[in-house]
Parts: structure tokens; C-alpha cells; sequence
RNA sequence: GUGCCCGUAGCUCAAUGGAUAGAGCAUCAGCCUUCUAAGCUGAGGGUUACUGGUUCGAGUCCAGUCGGGCAUACCA
């Protein structure tokens, strides 16, 4: 509906002889009195040309011109504002819109023929997924499923490194709950991985093997094993929650010498240093980001010959680009803050456009279980797991509370709320209003011989009641909604959206009878429930969270 | 110490620099012989942590103070 009116207010601009580029901010007041639409460009240009925004605002109502029937009233307002009162009908056959698009309301074009990728989860084979991966998880998945409907062709990537020291670490856990299940004495080290994972592991070595491993020193088929099972597992997990990616990029290949004779984490090295950002020095090679005016400089390739991550980070980087992206968003929570900034310089350093690459990054989850909180961790084994929850609340409940919070507030996740089948959990408001309009047409199908597939919504604009007038405008804010959620990486807000509508739906159902209504009306009311589910439908779509038929 | 995030109703959280700061839960009072009551209506509840600043306008931006989380590795 903005897009209605930008054209006329730039028209307006243009007839009062003003020169602008500022951006033409189109808001739906909160109070209705308000009218349906307002702009306050009278205050952003009021300041540019040092004029009274009145007057201002004055002037441009004078130049403003809609088409016939639209809208009906525009108004100054308060210090400035300029105030818009639609035509109902005006806004009722708008809505049409929403059985028209179906599927593809609410998207757009303009990623046609560009690639995206958006990495996340991204968790090294170490342990099953715990709560709070699930959350970064569920973000990535939702922002993928936005910008696809920009048109974009977008990758879903899972970025993991089976070869670094935590993965050792994993291997010689194994390898001594191994040796335990030999009925040999060992001592377990401290800082190693502690879960149950890491016997039964064991366990399935030793019931294969026997005790043949235990007078060998090797680590590999520990190292295979653990990888193995626990890389099932994770997939797995994801697959619960519908997060399916579509490439996995193992660190390791970024080691390997490639046709021009050097590793891609060389080649990084050699790029850097032509540009005389590597020193060498205490046997290893720093990038040194002192000259960028950070604190410390940070180590490249570590003095046993290794490369830290932040070497194969950069050069996975540039495998992002070099793939053709245009769009890169990485998705990963809090504790990686320190480590973007550092890949983004470099990057920087190499010519690359890191305007291309957007983070959105997750602040953590607490989980709480009778009031107490549980604090994670994977080493100690006493994470709380995602499978575990996913068994308690059910997939969409468990994607739905991992994205209903703002991406930058901490995540409480009460897992006695969630695990309620009740109306406190707010799954089940969004879904109930799905089902209760599926059993309407039902209804509607078999009694009145409505046709849903057949309706074009030609009787919407005979609906006069205020809620159905406030149902149908929040249907038109769908697309906007999305925009909305890309620009700020924020899913969340597509949660909030959805909840209001199925609130005006109920009010809606409550308030004015449907099938009981005279033919016409009752066919309008119909249509604006269809409308509602199709908007509903792609909201959870986006979400990745089911839309039932009954309930 | 330094960097990032957060501080809003009793609790969990919303709010592009916009008009009277909103939802849910909890509390209280109503609505089912009628299309799904997993629903709806109404009431109470606030010095937006604090102090200054920027401007037509600040929960939002800036500076500082206080409080919480995360990070400050030759782990990833």
C-alpha cells in the first residue's frame, strides 16, 4: 500500500517545485483518527528548506492528486503530519491482491538472477546440538526463507572443520571411554568432553571392534567414528525443525593445494602480505591489525605449522565471493562477536566488497525448567539438547520460541511454558486461527457450495464493519512486513504481524456471522477468511512452522 | 580494563526518531442451546535503570553513571 502512495506524494513534490531525494516514509498511525496512511515529510523537508512543516505540509496537500475512489480525505495534522483516510472499498478490492499472488503474496523480483548464501548452524561435529545452536538455527533458516522470496537463489550453507584441536579432543574422549569399556584404568581429563554421547560411542566401537584398539595409540577410527555418528545426529536434529541445508563446506578443503599450485589459506597469506599486512615472528605469522588500529595483532598460522581458524575463516570468505554471491549473510551467535571483524578487514584488504555481506548475530538462550536456569555447556556434557526439547514442545513450538525474541534481547526459554498444550503458548493462537478457518470453508463447502479454489474475492469490497475494514488493510502490510524483517535480519517481526492478525480474525469470527449471513455477505466473509489464510499460510511458511487443517 | 548486546507493566517481551509507550502471561469482571471458548469483551497495572545533551518531536540518537550477559587464545 506505500508504494500507492509515493508516486502521488512525489508528483506533489514535484508540482510544488521541490527537489528531493529523502526517502518518503509512508506509517500507519496507531490511532485511527489518524487516518489509514500518514507521511511526515513535511518535517524532514521542513528542516532542509527551513520552512514551517504546516505550512509545508499545506502547500503539498494543495498538489496531491489520487486516482478516483482511493482516497477519500488527506489532512494536515498535529505539528506536520499528513494524514490519509482511504475509501473502504478502496481497500477491500485491494485485498484481492492476496487471492491473486496466493502462494507468492508478499514476494518480489528484485534478487531475479542473483545468488545468495546464508550460512548457519555451522557447528563443528563435537556433541549433539544443544538449545542454543537451535536458535541460530531456526534464524538462519527463517532469514533464508526471506530472501528467497526476494527472488534470490539462495544457498543454505553449513560451514564445519573436522580437523582442528576440539576435534582431537573429541577423538581422545572417545578413545578413553573406549579404554574404560576395556575394563582399563584410566584418567579422564578434565577439559574433555564429558557427555553420555561419548560412551555410547564407545560403545559402538567396542561392540564392533572388541579390545583390538586398545594397545594402539592411533586416534583415527575414534576421530571417524565420533564424526560420523555425531554429524548424523546433528543433521537429524535439523531435519526435525525442517532446517535442511544444501551444501556442507568442510573446512579442510580450504588445505588442500588447488590447481595454481597453493592452498586457498596460502593463497590468503600470500594476498595479505602483498599488501604488507603479514609478519612473521615467535615461529608464527600474524595478520597485523595493530596497523588497522586494533589492540593486538592476530595469529594466521600458529607456530606448530597449523593455521589458526581465523586463516581458513578468511579464505572460506573469499570462496563465498568467488562463488558468485551477491548477497552473503552469516548467521552466529554472541560468542563468536570477536571473530567477523577481523575476517571482514581482511577481506576489506583483498578488494572485496564486504558491503555485500550482512551478520546477524544471536544473543544467547537460558533455558529454564521449574524456575531454575540451566547454563550450557558441550565439554562438561551437562547441555541442555535440542533433540530433548524438540521431544518436549514439538518442532513448532520450538522454532517459533526460538524466533519470537528479538535476535538481540537473551532468549529465556521456559520449557514449562512451551511444553503446555494450552493457549499460553503462542503457537497454538497463530495455528487455531489456521484451523478455524479451514473449518469454516469446510463448512461453507458443503452447505453453501463455496467454491475456494474458484474465488476471486469480487464481494470483498461490499464489507463495511470495522474489523473486517482492519483485517483487510493488515493483510495489504504482509509485504512490507517482509521487507521489514530483511532489513533488520529480525524474523521476530513477522511473529508479532502474524499474532495480530490471527487476533483480528478471532475478533473478526466473533463479531460478525459468517455463514449465517445473507448470501453476499456471507460470500465476502468468506473471502476475507480466505484471504486471512493465505496470508497465514505464507507467514508460517516463512517461519517454517505447519499450518493445520483442524485443530 | 576494553569491545559488543541488553535494561520498558508483577513476569516474558514489542514499539523505521513520530501523535495517548503496546502484546502475552498473571490478577479481577463478563461472553458458549448459535460457523472450533486453543476464542472474544472489559478493568487495573509505567518517572521506558539514572543524569545530562541533540530537535518541531527521544524508549529509540549522543556523552556519562549504575546493573546483567557475552567476548577479549598460537580453541572454533
Amino acid at each position: 500500500m506505500r508504494d500507492f502512495f509515493i508516486p502521488s506524494i512525489q508528483g506533489a513534490l514535484r508540482s510544488a517545485g521541490i527537489e528531493t531525494d529523502r526517502e518518503i516514509q509512508i506509517e500507519k498511525p496507531a490511532d485511527k483518527k489518524f487516518g489509514d496512511f500518514s507521511t511526515n515529510i513535511a518535517f524532514l523537508l521542513g528542516k532542509e528548506l527551513k520552512r514551517n512543516p504546516r505550512d509545508l505540509a499545506g502547500e503539498l496537500i494543495g498538489h496531491l492528486s489520487f486516482p478516483e475512489g482511493s482516497v477519500v480525505k488527506s489532512e494536515v495534522a498535529g505539528p506536520g503530519f499528513i494524514n490519509f483516510h482511504l475509501d473502504p472499498a478502496f481497500i477491500m478490492r485491494s485485498v484481492r491482491e492476496v487471492l491473486s499472488s496466493g502462494d507468492a503474496f508478499g514476494t518480489r523480483g528484485i534478487g531475479a538472477g542473483q545468488k545468495a548464501i546464508v550460512e548457519y548452524v555451522s557447528a563443528n561435529p563435537t556433541g549433539p546440538l544443544t538449545v542454543g545452536r537451535g536458535r541460530g538455527g531456526v534464524l538462519g533458516d527463517c532469514i533464508a526463507n526471506l530472501i528467497a522470496t526476494q527472488g534470490y537463489e539462495v544457498t543454505r550453507e553449513y560451514y564445519f572443520n573436522d580437523a582442528g584441536r576440539q576435534m582431537q579432543i573429541l577423538a581422545e574422549s572417545v578413545r578413553f571411554r573406549y579404554l574404560e569399556r576395556c575394563g582399563l584404568q584410566v584418567e579422564f581429563p578434565d577439559g574433555h568432553y564429558q557427555g553420555d554421547y561419548i560412551r555410547d560411542i564407545a560403545e559402538t566401537i567396542f561392540i564392533e571392534h572388541g579390545d583390538v584398539l586398545a594397545a594402539s595409540e592411533s586416534l583415527s577410527i575414534f576421530k571417524e567414528t565420533a564424526e560420523g555418528i555425531i554429524f548424523s545426529s546433528i543433521r537429524k536434529t535439523l531435519s526435525r525443525l525442517s532446517i535442511n541445508h544444501d551444501s556442507f563446506f568442510n573446512e579442510h578443503t580450504l588445505y588442500r593445494v588447488e590447481e595454481r599450485g597453493i592452498s586457498p589459506n596460502q593463497a590468503v597469506i600470500e594476498a595479505l602480505d602483498a599488501k604488507g599486512f603479514i609478519s612473521r615472528h615467535e615461529n608464527a605469522t600474524w595478520f597485523t591489525t595493530t596497523k588497522l588500529g586494533q589492540e593486538k595483532d592476530k595469529v594466521l598460522i600458529k607456530s606448530s605449522g597449523d593455521p589458526s581458524y581465523r586463516l581458513p575463516d578468511i579464505a572460506y570468505h573469499v570462496t563465498k565471493f568467488d562463488r558468485g554471491f551477491s548477497l552473503i549473510v552469516n548467521v552466529f551467535g554472541a560468542d563468536h562477536i570477536d571473530e567477523y571483524p577481523d575476517v571482514a578487514e581482511a577481506l576489506k584488504i583483498l578488494g572485496y566488497d564486504t558491503g555485500r555481506i550482512r551478520v546477524a548475530i544471536n544473543q544467547f538462550v537460558t533455558t529454564t525448567v521449574g524456575g531454575q536456569t540451566i547454563k550450557m555447556s558441550t565439554r562438561k556434557g551437562n547441555a541442555d539438547l535440542l533433540d530433548d526439547l524438540i521431544d518436549e514442545v514439538g518442532a513448532d513450538a520450538t522454532r517459533l520460541f526460538f524466533i519470537m525474541r528479538s535476535k538481540d534481547s537473551h532468549l529465556n526459554f521456559d520449557i514449562d511454558l512451551a511444553k503446555k498444550q494450552s493457549k499460553d503458548n503462542p503457537v497454538f493462537y497463530l495455528q487455531y486461527a489456521h484451523a478455524r478457518i479451514c473449518s469454516l470453508l469446510r463448512m461453507a463447502s458443503k452447505e453453501a457450495g463455496f467454491d475456494a479454489a474458484a474465488s476471486t474475492g469480487e464481494n470483498l469490497d461490499r464489507l463495511v464493519e470495522p474489523v473486517e475494514i482492519e483485517l483487510g488493510s493488515a493483510l495489504l502490510d504482509f509485504p512490507e512486513v517482509i521487507q521489514s524483517c530483511l532489513r533488520f535480519l529480525e524474523p521476530q517481526k513477522m511473529v508479532e504481524y502474524l499474532h495480530g492478525i490471527a487476533e483480528l480474525y478471532h475478533k473478526f469470527y466473533q463479531e460478525c456471522p459468517i455463514l449465517k449471513a445473507e448470501p453476499t455477505l456471507c460470500a465476502a466473509r468468506l473471502e476475507l477468511s480466505l484471504c486471512t489464510r493465505q496470508v497465514l499460510r505464507n507467514g508460517f511458511s516463512l517461519l517454517g512452522i505447519s499450518a493445520p487443517e483442524s485443530m
